[in-house]
RNA sequence: GCCGCCUUAGCUCAGUUGGUUAGAGCGCUAGAAUGUGGAUCUAGAGGUCCUCCGUUCGAUUCGGAGAGGCGGUACCA
């Protein structure tokens, strides 16, 4: 009976590649978006939201087919048969959004947005089905200056978030020149081409000998898993390898570009440790029409195993003068960045270049005695109101020893202490639980820890509040809390 | 999608050349110690050995299929 009882529970699962977070990642994740916000306010853009979910038509080419529907993306139908689906990107509801709004919005428009997106398939290390993204765009903008801008606030971003000068680059290439170079070794067909450019765009995985073997023949992986390469000859994959070591290139029109927006980073003080030209960044393959941006993480990262992890791009982007035109039938010169929360976080995280701004956890107030609930309410009102995080015990009080245990698992800096002896004396204990932890490390016998109650003392109930604001660990976080409001 | 490795207690993992009662460490609960966190000691709870099918007198162990996890690779808007 109990046996058949168990096999009806539900199991406690989560959906694969998608994931609980917990309060570190998310005052960690608040901490950078409130950072990339006011890099992307001072540049003068403004925040949209669009919903979750889109027309699947709206989205773009990934419609659900018949046989494979969720192929990609999550779609589901509407009651009146119409597919729906969450979005895969920021970019495609925003084109969405312009072509709806098109007569009202002021061009060139400069907006900004974050939010969660969803892509159906399986999830890698640092990759998700449900990811965060916070993009950048300016609609209507046909020159290469605001491809320019987009690179240069993506470098003030990642400085904004603690990354310094050299320990990121934003790589920028053009389609155009790629289309050169296809064009110059002959190569017309259409899938043969998005070989090619998917060997160059792997050139900091595998490096050059890697991308000879996907440019001709095949490469083997480390499973024993063969990946077909392109099938060029020798001269044609000679080609590419010269074009990717700087030879030098004709498509005048590509070139000018890049050269015009190099001239433009530099003259506005990003050299080319922050803003770098690089020939085999590729992108968005069918999608970029002119310049693509890719932000790198340049230092090595350790995993939580300890093993050295290639990080990589933590963001990209492009000219897309094609995505709004699908709607309205005219072309809208566009260009934006987007970034990947999610991985930027886990980057940072590894790297311990988060900020240790951890919230400290609240004072406890411990209940001795249950008939003086009120009165232990009212010293944890006062504590809030001094703006110090605090809460009353709400487990079961009967076992003191249990408050404590609790306060001291939470890593709580102080608790609050008042049995019938206090409230007699119109007194309270603050225990300091962190000079308790510091003393009980030379205290072995168990009688002389309680008999000695470390890091505790007796204060007047109504000089609570400013004793407890001096305690060192209240005292550290508080304070530029205190000025900022002063 | 393809390739490889893995799945035994809440967690990390031993183990069983196919046999009666499957273990450890950590964690959890209780007590020593009812107004004091840590350390220590004692006791206790906790398992369809991922699922199904097959081989066998007997399968957690062997075989097959499937699911899930990890990693590589492919795709990537």
């Amino acid at each position: 009976m109990a046996k058949k009882q168990k096999k009806q529970k539900a199991k406690a699962r989560l959906v694969r590649g998608f994931n609980d977070r917990l309060a570190d990642d998310i005052r960690a994740t608040n901490d950078m978006m409130a950072k990339i916000h006011k890099v992307f306010e001072l540049y003068g853009f403004d925040p949209i939201e669009t919903p979750f979910l889109e027309y699947s038509d709206a989205l773009g080419k990934f419609l659900p087919d018949e046989d494979r529907p969720n192929a990609g993306v999550f779609s589901l139908q509407d009651e009146d048969e119409q597919w729906l689906s969450l979005r895969y990107d920021l970019t495609a509801p925003l084109a969405r959004h312009v072509a709806q709004n098109i007569n009202e919005i002021n061009f060139p428009y400069r907006t900004y947005r974050q939010g969660w997106v969803f892509r159906n398939e399986k999830p890698g290390p640092g990759r998700f089905r449900q990811f965060m993204q916070f993009d950048a765009d300016i609609v209507g903008a046909p020159n290469i200056s605001a491809d320019a801008e987009i690179c240069m606030m993506m470098a003030d971003t990642m400085e904004a978030l603690g990354i310094k000068k050299g320990d990121y680059v934003i790589r920028v290439n053009n389609r155009k020149v790629l289309d050169g170079v296809l064009e110059a070794i002959g190569v017309i067909d259409e899938e043969q081409k998005l070989s090619v450019l998917r060997a160059i765009d792997k050139l900091d995985k595998f490096g050059i000998e890697g991308i000879k073997l996907l440019l001709g023949e095949g490469r083997k992986d480390e499973s024993g898993d063969f990946t077909k390469g392109a099938g060029l000859n020798e001269a044609q994959s000679k080609s590419v390898i010269d074009y990717l070591n700087g030879a030098e290139q004709n498509n005048i029109d590509g070139i000018s570009e890049l050269e015009n927006l190099q001239q433009l980073v530099i003259g506005a003080g990003y050299d080319e440790n922050r803003i770098k030209i690089d020939p085999s960044c590729v992108r968005g393959l069918e999608y970029y029409t002119g310049m693509v941006y890719e932000a790198e993480l340049l230092f090595d990262v350790t995993n939580e195993k300890g093993q050295k992890v290639q990080f990589g791009s933590v963001g990209g982007g492009g000219r897309y003068d094609g995505l709004i035109k699908r709607f309205t039938g005219q072309t809208v010169p566009a260009t934006g960045f987007s970034i990947g929360v999610s991985r930027l976080l886990t980057a940072l995280k590894n790297l311990g270049k988060l900020e240790n701004n951890e919230m400290p956890a609240p004072i406890i107030v411990c209940v001795m005695d249950k008939t003086r609930i009120s009165e232990y309410q009212k010293m944890v009102t006062e504590l809030r109101e001094a703006g110090i995080r605090a809460e009353l015990y709400q487990g079961n009080p009967k076992n003191f020893g249990k408050q404590l245990q609790y306060a001291d698992r939470r890593n709580c800096p102080a608790a609050i202490i008042a049995g019938s002896d206090e409230f007699n004396k119109g007194t309270v204990q603050i225990k300091d639980l962190i000079a308790g932890k510091e003393a009980s490390k030379n205290i072995k016998d168990n009688k002389i820890w309680k008999s000695k109650r470390p890091g505790q003392f007796e204060v007047k109930r109504s000089e609570m509040v400013e004793k407890i604001k001096e305690l060192p660990a209240i005292r550290v976080y508080y304070r530029g809390a205190n000025d900022a409001a002063n």
